[in-house]
DNA sequence: CGTCCTATTGAAATTCTTCAACACTCGTGG
DNA sequence: CCACGAGTGTTGAAGAATTTCAATAGGACG
């Protein structure tokens, strides 16, 4: 992956670009300087609070997005407000649907997030004239289809307690790029409330609720408060993701 | 997107391809007649018998495909044998997951299958050549991230009733490609045992069973067989995908 | 004709949800 | 400074939906 990148100069790239995760592991490291400058004119970099839409499901989109910092949830609704979480995306993830006006999904912040924004035509321009760009988007959506399928597992097949277990396991495994590998041990700040938690797992939020008790007192994690939470051991959590028993 | 396509004289397309289904709607669209060629020297056609398991999951994968007939399940299995279904394929479907040595799924016959494989090796430098055919593929992957976060909804929102009724609609929307968009009463055979619908579902085969007695003694749904089923009105059954009340 | 595979149906058991009460935190305004 | 209400989370008890267990039936095939 690292060679595909274009060899560029430190000191030619946009003062914005220089230490953007978007470069380095999103799809900006696809661009050459050239395309970085000319997109930089464009970009705008915002930051959002908690709990805001950016893009309703069923409106057209007029921008895209690099996640910068923060977790950004991907939604459905049914019409008598029944609410399935169907992603949930972190930095530097690209944000939108190529190549259709509609969304699917709304797209909500579920903590402050900063993103790096800008106009879909720019970029639709930049897939025809740069196939290393759309080989990245494409890769990352071969990763979001990986991801959603597992998912439908986890929502299809497993128990509430082993839907819960998996959700913490997701989010120890995502939430901090620089952790390393073999820390059996993680604490961490879970990024969505109970209610956001269990649209994610297709539960209730007393269920959910509920289960993370019976993590605790099993010893499996600690509880801070409502939203910091410590693995104990990371491999223990992996276990109780698929009960064989 | 048919403007997109190249130019070709159909004197020139390899015999085999000349009347098939992957030229017109799926990835070969995206080759000349010259790459068609190429390609065609590799291809083997295959039927396959209900039943057949295509690539297993997490092995490595030699050949891609295109679905010429039939239907294809991908399912994913845990320790204990729970299974579950993330997806159905129909012609003219690509079949494989680029860029990546193992599959994330199991791939089986769901019926009588007739598929055109060619090397990995061979797409993937064509890939390289053709910006367009990468194109073609991106957006059946997009296709298939929005069918997967459709199913979401479905396995983690839905009640049972509703479940089989959105099995239904999908099928019939899906199996029978000629069927005019109006026609609001059809028949087709199941391409799936109960056993398969309740994997898809994440339900037991009796609650599969019960729910389709409860459509049929509704007048929803006449089931001849077990696999034959007649849809009386597919915007009754649609509007059982989800019940407001 | 017996066996295997598939599907249906009933009754009991289980899981998860629903309903209800209560606790905690935080910001605001009296 | 404290009271109040909104938002969030926990816990218990009752209820509902789905699963599990068990029995039965039909079709395909040797």
């Amino acid at each position: 992956m690292k060679a595909d990148r274009k060899d560029i100069h430190n000191s030619d790239i946009p003062a914005v670009c220089k230490s953007c995760e978007a470069r380095h592991r999103g799809i900006c490291g696809a661009l050459s300087t050239d395309q970085l400058l000319h997109l930089s004119k464009y970009t705008n970099r915002t930051t959002y609070d908690s709990a805001t839409e950016l893009i309703p499901e069923g409106e057209d989109v007029e921008r895209y997005s690099n996640i910068l910092s923060g977790v950004i949830k991907l939604s459905k609704l049914l019409a008598d407000g029944r609410q399935q979480i169907v992603g949930l995306q972190f930095a530097p993830d690209f944000l939108g649907r190529p190549f259709k006006n509609k969304s699917e999904t709304t797209a909500e912040t579920a903590t402050q997030v900063e993103v790096c924004t800008f106009p879909k035509s720019i970029l639709e321009t930049m897939i025809h004239q740069s196939p290393e760009l759309e080989h990245l988007l494409y890769e990352q959506s071969l990763k979001e289809l990986d991801d959603a399928r597992d998912w439908m597992m986890t929502l299809g097949r497993k128990t509430a307690a082993e839907k819960v277990a998996s959700f913490l396991y997701l989010i120890g495994t995502h939430i901090d790029p620089t952790r390393g590998i073999n820390d059996s041990s993680i604490g961490f700040e879970i990024p969505l409330k109970r209610a956001d938690i269990a649209d994610f797992l297709g539960l209730t939020i007393e269920t959910v609720s509920r289960q993370l008790t019976k993590l605790r007192k099993a010893g499996t994690i600690e509880l801070e408060n409502n939203r910091s939470v410590t693995i104990k051991d990371m491999n223990v959590l992996r276990n109780a993701c698929e009960q064989s028993t």
